[in-house]
DNA sequence: TTGTATGCGTTATCAC
DNA sequence: GTGATAACGCATACAA
């Protein structure tokens, strides 16, 4: 049918903007560089005309002509809880600063996380993986930093601190003169949680005592609760328990203090993150508070300089993590039981007595 | 310098491995979509070619061929918490079922809003946008939709419900019995918080009762330890707390209670959106839950519909809130103390006596 | 079933 | 200063 136009706009293209300003593409293109060498008047121009027709760049176009995506890829696991949300804000807020985007995906099986991974791949610079008990990702074609997990052959790595500081809070714990502690959490699944637990085993060793074996537990707050049970039932025993992180450290301490349990008197419990609930708490959740969004930063950081020629980091690199002791581990609450969140930033520790 | 070749690797292109199979770059893209026509040996070829070149393909070239980018943009102010991440967990997974990438921005100014929508509209088929008082986004050359905002002209908009889940809390607090009711967040701000407040004068309205100017606060923590300062010491008056959401609840039921006010006897409070710390903190807080992530959902859905070319709805989709009826309200707390958190999706509510 | 040729919208290298 | 024009890596209509 002659004379029937496409009737979907199909939006203004560097052609259409260089044709109603009367100069090449060339010129346009340089005023959308920001390049100083175009007059000010054909630039007025090519601006003017830009404006009128609307003109959206192509960015697929763009990064293929530079050969370059200028996006970090980011790739999660579907939990949620702020760890995530901090973690994302870092390390999109330090990519938007070297004028990079960013892609996300969240993936949970590991099948899942080849397959991002994969695809991901495919239109992004580089590749930012929270836990390395991930993809055996021999021959990435592109580079990756692993976010707390272990470093792997192809890719760099960067985590918080574990180690020391849960062998500071095992010791802690011994110095409340705690005997029977117990470990909670699963240990083959995420390298930060197998890292905690050298820690525990590290206190114990340092003492000639030997650590009980880690009890696997899903960090969901349904499984702490579980656990609380069989501690109820005289399944398990302890005076002191050290959980893999803050969810289970709360629903197993609440439980317990619903089943009748004095904690810490009678148990003491810690966990780790330093959740917002953990500070709200009565007694207020001893924890290791990380440092998250740097976490992320760095990440980004690292991501970018490998993207641009840098040399993979041998080593990974770790930030410091923090003690953050509170009452639940023994430790007297202070006497206007404070709950207002300190400022970020200042110390919250207040270590008293004991150690 | 002749025989100086370049030493980067330039990674396999479509053409390299068409080369090393020795078919045409057209069968090869024929096997990479998985189109059904090619022979068993020759795809055989390809496959073996790709893998041995580790080939990866271009998604810029080829969102340039297609004229799409498969890709859907979220932007995010920079607050975090865990309303955001369950947020963009909806978003991701829903655009992952649509074979849709997803990118995200943090942004927090007005300013810087719209440069990063301009930025990522260049990336993007579309843009989701958390909040509406943002943009002024006219003519904006790709698909919109707002969350948990007002619809705009040239965009959709998805929202959690407020008005009627706000009336109805504030007609429980009424029935209560108390007469003194304080709502507590900056209306000028956010569209949803203003909706609040219109649930809280409408159920005044429906009693001939007059409600109080709302109090602005910002909604961080210090900000509630703040009004419950003011209240502490006389500055204001209340008998019961409407609050904007569950960060300051809590800050300022804990402090109120740390000044020594009887919550709820003395002083009922209210909070939203249903964080983990309102049901460990007790009293456990009265709060409403929204359905973030199902918000996250729909909007990718919404989004990929007008991508594809569906005709904007005019009045926006509204999802329902629920009301989590606990014990700050005034409402007895249940005699087991359950802080176990009850399986998502079960009714937690359990209005009792009063209403 | 497979190959050829063209277009997608930029950037960048040359000339002019 | 400005304008041709060749990549960039893929999809696809059309031939064969």
């Amino acid at each position: 049918m002659p004379g029937t136009e496409d009737t979907t706009p199909r939006g203004a293209t560097i052609y259409s903007v260089a044709a109603a300003a009367g100069v090449s593409i060339a010129t346009v293109s340089r005023v959308v560089a920001g390049s100083t060498v175009v007059s000010e008047t054909t630039r007025t121009k090519v601006l003017a005309a830009m404006d009128s027709l609307d003109y959206l760049p192509s960015g697929a176009a763009r990064s293929l002509a530079v050969r370059q995506h200028d996006t970090h890829g980011l790739v999660l696991p579907e939990l949620n809880g702020p760890y995530y949300a901090e973690l994302l804000v870092g390390f999109e807020t330090r990519a938007a600063q070297l004028q990079q985007s960013v892609m996300v995906v969240i993936a949970n099986s590991k099948a899942d996380r080849a397959a991002a991974v994969r695809k991901l791949a495919t239109r992004v610079d580089g590749i930012a993986m929270l836990g390395s008990d991930s993809v055996h990702l021999a021959r990435s074609p592109k580079p990756v930093v692993i976010i707390a997990g272990e470093t792997q052959p192809g890719a760099e790595a960067v985590a918080a601190e574990n180690v020391e500081s849960a062998t500071k809070l095992t010791e802690h714990l011994l110095n409340h003169g705690r005997t029977n502690l117990l470990f909670l959490g699963a240990i083959d699944r995420a390298a930060d949680v197998r890292e905690r637990y050298q820690g525990f085993v590290a206190a114990h060793m340092a003492r000639d005592l030997v650590p009980a074996q880690p009890v696997a537990v899903e960090f969901r707050e349904h499984a702490g609760a579980g656990i609380a049970d069989r501690i109820l039932s005289g399944d398990l025993t302890a005076d002191a328990l050290f959980c893999g992180n803050d969810e289970i450290a709360l629903a197993v301490m609440t439980r317990l203090i619903d089943g009748g349990v004095d904690v810490p008197a009678d148990i003491a419990v810690v966990g780790w993150d330093d959740v917002m609930t953990s500070r709200y708490v009565r007694p207020g959740l001893t924890t290791v508070r990380q440092p998250v969004q740097q976490l992320g930063a760095v990440a980004a950081d690292r991501l970018h300089e490998l993207v641009h020629g840098a040399n993979f980091r041998l080593e990974r690199q770790i930030l410091p993590s923090e003690l953050v002791i509170r009452s639940s581990c023994g430790c007297p609450p202070p006497h206007s039981q404070p709950a207002t969140p300190a400022k970020v930033g200042q110390h919250q520790n207040r270590p008293r007595g004991i150690r």
